[in-house]
DNA sequence: CGGCGAGTTGAAGGACATCAAGGGATGTGG
DNA sequence: CCACATCCCTTGATGTCCTTCAACTCGCCG
């Protein structure tokens, strides 16, 4: 496929300006697992910056290993995490030829990359493909709308409960979860500060509903409590 | 075209629940205006329920005429207005089967409907009309993510300022707003109360940002102003 | 040990919410 | 035409949740 090897070729230039690294070129379309096999494979560093706001989008994005985060920024610094993008997650597919919010590795990171041209003209050969497409965007879209009423309409204990049942749901976990984010991130996805976050978990603790065995981890003990909390 | 004839007959059926009425029915498909002619024309009085939150996902609408919102609810009535949906934008496109969100007539509304199933089938056989539904879920995305820093990370000077700017720029208008909805609405849409919506309101007439000759009706009277409120 | 970044905790302040009352437009009936 | 009701909006007084500012703790690494 002739747009395969152009863009295995512009990937790995790119790469030489960013904490990146190419891992595996992917030269065949997989229908069954659809976007899966396409592209390219690429390892960003814990921090780095996949893709600036404001840049063109090229490529689409899935993670294959680690979390990442997709963020904007206003004036005096503030933030808002818009996602926190864990395997299997697909980002960086733009309605415009810009990227309209940055992605970054919170942990190291493995994704796909499929550039954006070649998805597209996959999408116009093979109606599986452009039908994932759409789901995948979709999804994203229902997960921002729910977003936003927590946003919009809930109190801090709220946020703090949504959040974790959230974590707990996409690790798959009955209890236990492990934090790849810091209290800030926390704070940017949820729209609160960081010590707010702290005295809410804090909080929920003192409640006995989780226990901090450090703060990155997390015991969920009363899980149906978090789930009040969380409404909806 | 069978399904059209189907869909028809299902729509008019179930308007006797509604506060709505068939106006015209589509038999062909315009690939030019891609989804533009399909399916058929229906009105909605205002304050009318175009379909509710949990409701069977079987149609996409696009607005004709009027405003409409789409909203979601928490317990205690607390409420999220997702989006103002005015001429052109395209809304209930959900990836589940399923509405994750209701959405109302705020004035009287005329909508094209599109039956999910025909415009997927389109998608199969269409490349262009696939794109163009894969392009208005992206839209609605980037909107809905760029709503999400206005909720997570803004004041509500600038919630005001951002809600005004956008206003005027989907009027296409220069320097005068007509608002189709109530204080309530934009409250529920920017994450605020009604009196704090009132308030700051009030506070932009007074720094001659803007004149209020109507609660409804807005002349920006400083644009340059509001647009630095909205940062961004 | 000492320094650093991440997280927690406390005290004080502020932005927005809540509670309450009043104004202004529109409609209805006498 | 006015009385009256209703709805939407505005304004004021008070309250509270979250932020801000500041200090301290903990774990980690040279």
């Amino acid at each position: 496929m002739l747009t395969s090897v152009a863009t295995t070729r512009n990937i790995v230039s790119e790469m030489k300006d960013r904490a990146a690294s190419v891992i595996h070129s992917g030269s065949r379309f997989a229908t069954s697992n659809v976007l899966g096999l396409m592209g390219v494979t690429v390892r960003y560093e814990r921090g780095a910056e996949i893709f600036a706001e404001e840049e063109p989008a090229e490529y689409i994005y899935q993670i294959v290993s680690g979390t990442a985060r997709t963020c904007k920024l206003l004036s005096n610094g503030r933030r808002q995490i818009g996602a926190f993008l864990m395997k299997g997650d697909y980002f960086g597919m733009e309605a415009r030829d810009t990227h309209c919010f940055a992605a970054e590795a919170i942990t190291d990171v493995t994704v796909h990359m499929i550039s954006r041209s070649a998805a597209f003209a996959a999408a116009g050969r093979e109606p599986e493909v452009a039908r994932a497409l759409w789901d995948i965007t979709a999804r994203n879209l229902d997960a921002s709308q729910q977003h936003s009423l927590l946003l919009g309409r809930k109190t801090a204990l709220e946020k703090i409960g949504s959040f974790l049942s959230e974590m707990a749901e996409r690790q798959g976990c009955d209890d236990e979860i492990d934090l790849a984010m810091s209290r800030q991130d926390i704070a940017d996805y949820l729209g609160l500060t960081i010590e707010t976050v702290s005295r809410t978990m804090t909080q929920l603790e003192c409640a006995g509903t989780i226990a901090l065995p450090s703060s990155r981890h997390v015991v969920l003990k009363r899980h149906i409590e978090l789930e009040r909390l969380s409404l909806c």
